[in-house]
DNA sequence: AGCCTCTTGTGAACTGATGCACAAGGTGTC
DNA sequence: GACACCTTGTGCATCAGTTCACAAGAGGCT
């Protein structure tokens, strides 16, 4: 029943979960999906999707299900994906490049539309469609290219002055494959993806068994 | 003063970046850092250190803080890190490429030592070291070569199939790229990294900020 | 020894998220 | 219209994780 209130951390990130699940349905054709389906389709359990979809204040059909199209609308609106946001790469080395060269961002409203990198060799090419700037240069791109999304793909050193340069030049948004904590003010959101980390994890979870395996 | 307890998935998920912020100290030198010092390089806050910390049965010393060298070793212990797991990367395309490529991982104990991939120009090749395979000989390699965990970087639509195979070698650790839900035994675990998620995350913030802005 | 300063370890309150269970409300059939 | 059948929406209990706040312990100084 919440028309627009605020909602949660842990309910947005499954919102794009949720928008996947339902590509699962063509487009244009009417039909209703169950909590239950989409449960099965995001990966979740289905009194998850049904919270969630509840701060929406997105009414489904009691008996029947959410209607696909409308439910497809109202995540859509939620996340502010008619919106395009222009990403910036920053440091095209070997992830950097393959970010770059991805379709899959720019075509959910994420296009890289330039990057930098500090190597003179590159500074000036075009990689994959991509123009390669000095980082010097990064103020002028965000303003000029209207900027919203900052990534970090530069070695772990170069990482704090980046994130400094793109705060500087107005950018809220970081996404950072640096293993290195960023510091910046708070209203910037920085989203670290750890590879590294993760891996680490997984680790733990193998020492774990093995050891549990041996007792 | 829990001895070897059960250890909090949010706490391992953190002891990774402990270890890491050590390495500001010089190894071999004896030195001690406060919970506060360690916040800091980690980028989280001091309870929470001290909390992770007395689950691993850790003890510091009051008025004084952690040996550097000690507490290097207790995190080690407790994530295992002496162990070397190999990695198969699945998928030898942009992303597979820039993470056979990378030597950040081989230093951490996770040597990609292996590859698949089903384009039959890239079978039998040697990319960046990495000799890469046909799908189908996924359950030899993983074998003959005692991999440990599996890196899905393939099209999404290869992504199930992938991972079937790898549960089939006896694979119990997986980390994806692959934007699908994957399903596997229990046992079985899955780290999903799902990068175009994490952008419409910094969308969806992006786009309330910009609401906020104009009402 | 006595005292002061520092920092840990942890009980306890709090916050956010999860999952259960069921009443409320809708559809379709007879 | 009445009844049988579904599935949502949500109140509530539960759980995991975070944060606070402080007593207890350790070192150093006089
Ligand atoms: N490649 C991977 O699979 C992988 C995995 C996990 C983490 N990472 C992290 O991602 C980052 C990039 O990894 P990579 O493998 O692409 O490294 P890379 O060395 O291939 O690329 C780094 C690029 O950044 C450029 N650079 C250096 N300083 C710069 C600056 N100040 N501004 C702009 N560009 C600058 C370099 O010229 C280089 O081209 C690193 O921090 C790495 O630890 C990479
Ligand atoms: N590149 C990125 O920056 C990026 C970002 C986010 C997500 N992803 C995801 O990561 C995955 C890989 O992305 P990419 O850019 O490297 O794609 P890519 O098309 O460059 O590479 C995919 C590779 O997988 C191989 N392949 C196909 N079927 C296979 C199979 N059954 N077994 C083994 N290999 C197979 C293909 O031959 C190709 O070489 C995709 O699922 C993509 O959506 C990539």
């Amino acid at each position: 029943m919440a028309p627009l209130g605020r909602i949660p951390e842990a309910t947005v990130a499954r919102l794009p979960l949720y928008l996947r699940g339902l590509d699962a349905f063509p487009v244009g054709v009417t039909a209703t999906v169950s909590s239950d389906e989409l449960a099965d389709l995001a990966g979740v359990n289905a009194a998850k999707v049904r919270k969630d979809l509840s701060h929406l204040g997105t009414y489904g059909t009691r008996g029947v299900g959410y209607d696909v199209t409308f439910l497809r609308f109202q995540i859509s609106q939620a996340l502010g994906v008619a919106n395009v946001w222009p990403v910036v790469v920053c440091g095209m080395g070997n992830l950097g490049r393959a970010l770059a060269n991805h379709t899959g961002f720019t075509d959910r409203g994420f296009p890289v539309v330039a990057a930098t990198d500090s190597d003179p060799n590159k500074i000036g090419t075009i990689v994959d469609g991509v123009s390669v700037h000095a980082p010097g240069e990064l103020g002028d791109i965000v303003r000029r290219l209207d900027v919203a999304i900052g990534v970090i793909s530069t070695p772990a050193e170069a990482a704090q002055g980046t994130a400094d340069a793109l705060v500087a030049a107005g950018v809220t948004s970081i996404m950072s494959f640096a293993p290195t904590v960023l510091s910046a003010p708070d209203e910037v959101e920085i989203r670290s993806v750890d590879l590294a980390t993760e891996l680490q994890i997984l680790g733990f979870h193998l020492h774990r068994n093995r050891i549990a395996g041996d007792a």
